[in-house]
Formats: structure tokens, sequence, C-alpha cells
DNA sequence: AGTGCGGCCTGTCCGC
DNA sequence: TGCGGACAGGCCGCAC
């Protein structure tokens, strides 16, 4: 399940192989994704040069240009199932291996995705103005997410902070694993109304995410080779979680029994000994 | 405006 | 062993 230190992982991974290449040919086998393929993508990318892969939230942007002139964006979102990879261009493709982007140098970045969650779109001009990208809140890697941001945007917000922290318009690239993580690393219950978190524990709160993905895009870093030796799946890294998949287990800091709630519709594993 | 929830999908796991 | 059902996940878009 791609987070956005997955997703990172991967951008880093293609660069080297992506970048500066002209695009051949544009093969869709599936355009039903979260939502379809864009018709003519195919005649609109041919020919362009991957200038630069960005990354904005958990979407990747490959900005592309036609005789050195900006020709738009690719838009690719991996969902939860989604992965990215730098293969041969004559690797036979497998069951849901939706996408390939046909590269003049010989490869080809094929986009797999089983659950078909993800999306692949093109954009003409502004892509941070797009209404995907526009109301999304700061990177949480950024000076901009700090506990003056959050405490903000918490002021009179009832719902559970767990909630708050993954809401893409308060800051993005926190899913359930990572709000898992960070909050118990912050000691914060993920039930606690956001409007009802101290000032200093925003602080804290904000370090602990940070920490939390920084350590996961590092860990990330130790497995990019598998996701261009064009073998097997794309070696999604393990990261040691304290909490998340966890019930039942001892606390790392006090030994309680790690407990499991559903709060809005998702799993939630917390301390309640040591996360108030 | 903020909040909660349904829906999109398939692979995996569990119990019968 | 085979089968059905629950579940996992991000996140848009809707209803209240």
């Amino acid at each position: 399940m791609p987070e956005l230190p997955e997703v990172e992982t991967t951008r880093r991974a293609l660069l080297p192989y992506v970048r500066g290449e002209r695009i051949a040919a544009l093969l869709v086998r599936e355009r039903r994704l979260r939502w379809p393929v864009p018709a003519g993508l195919e005649a609109r990318t041919a020919g362009c040069v991957v200038a630069a892969i960005e990354r904005r939230a958990k979407y990747l942007l490959l900005r592309l240009t036609r005789n050195g002139a900006a020709a738009g964006t690719l838009l690719c979102h991996l969902g939860m199932s989604g992965s990215l990879r730098v293969v041969r261009a004559t690797e036979p493709p497998r069951l849901h291996d939706h996408v390939d982007l046909q590269l003049g140098n010989g490869r080809c970045l094929r986009l797999r995705d089983p659950r078909r969650f993800g999306c692949l779109l093109f954009i003409a001009g502004d892509p941070h103005a797009h209404p995907l990208l526009r109301g999304l809140g700061p990177e949480p890697l950024s000076a901009a997410f700090d506990g003056a941001h959050l405490a903000g945007l918490a002021r009179g917000r009832s719902a559970p902070v767990k909630s708050f922290l993954m809401d893409g318009g308060v800051v993005v690239g926190v899913g359930n694993i990572y709000a898992n993580e960070s909050l118990w690393r912050a000691g914060l219950h993920p039930r606690r109304p956001a409007g009802r978190v101290a000032r200093a524990r925003w602080d804290r709160l904000a370090n602990c995410v940070k920490e939390v993905l920084a350590a996961a895009i590092e860990k990330g870093g130790t497995t990019l080779r598998d996701f261009v030796r064009g073998d097997g799946e794309p070696g999604y890294f393990k990261i040691e979680l304290a909490v998340y998949d966890h019930a039942g287990d001892p606390c790392p800091r006090c030994r309680q029994p790690i407990r499991v709630e559903r709060i809005g519709q998702r799993s939630s594993f917390f301390c309640v000994s040591c996360q108030r």
C-alpha cells in the first residue's frame, strides 16, 4: 500500500531511468482506473520528453516537454495497490499491468494496479491549479507543516485527531499506518477531539509525523535496486511498526496490550495507557 | 463548513 | 478442498 514514503521512494528510483528520455509510445491496456485514462492520451504524449518527475502528496507528476517547451503533465496516483517500475521494453506484461510508457532508451515505465484505485490523468496547464491538487495541505516534511499550522486549523474542530491528521486539507501523505504510528509516538489518543489538543502537543505531533515519515523514506532507500531488477514484485520495504497491525501485542513503551478500534471507518491501533 | 459514510476494486484470509 | 464473506486501503463525492 503506497503511502508517501513509498511514492517518494518510487520517484527517486525512477528518476535516473526516465528523466530526459523521449516517450516512444504510450500503450494503454486497461483504461478503467479510478477515473478512465483519458482518450487520446497516446497521441498527446508520444514524442514528448519526460523533463522531470515531481511529487505532490501521493501524486507523481511527470512533466512533459516538446521541443524544449512545456507540453503538459502526466498525473499518476498509485491508489493502494499500484506500482510503477522500469522494465526492459521486451519484458512481457503480466496481469494488471495496465499502462506502458515506452521510452527511447529501450526501457519501459510500467504501471501495475490490481485494484485500480489509482489514476493516470493529463493536465495541460498548471498542475497545482488542478482540482485534485488545489485544496491540498502542506507537505509533511516541509517547513510549512508545524505545530502552529495544526493548532490553527484544529480550532473548533470536533473530529477525532486521527481523522483530522488524515484529512488531506490539513496535511498530505499521512495515511492510516503513519497516522497510527505518529499518534502513538506523540502519546496522543486517536479519539481526542482535534479542538481539544493542547498547543504544545501539536508541536510534538508535527515532529513525530516528520520523524516517522523521514525514517520510512530512509528505509526505502535501501531497497531501491528492487524497483528496476525487473524480476519479481516492486520491493516494498518493511518498516518496524510500533502499533499498526499489532493488536494485543505489548506496547513498546509500557508493555500494556495494544488496542484496536474503528475510528472513522479505519482500524486504529493505540495504547490506552500512554496515549491520552 | 464540518463531519461521516458509501463506493470503487481485487487479493488474502478465515470459517464452514 | 471449495466456497462465500469480511476485510484492507486512499480518497472523492455525496448527504446531512
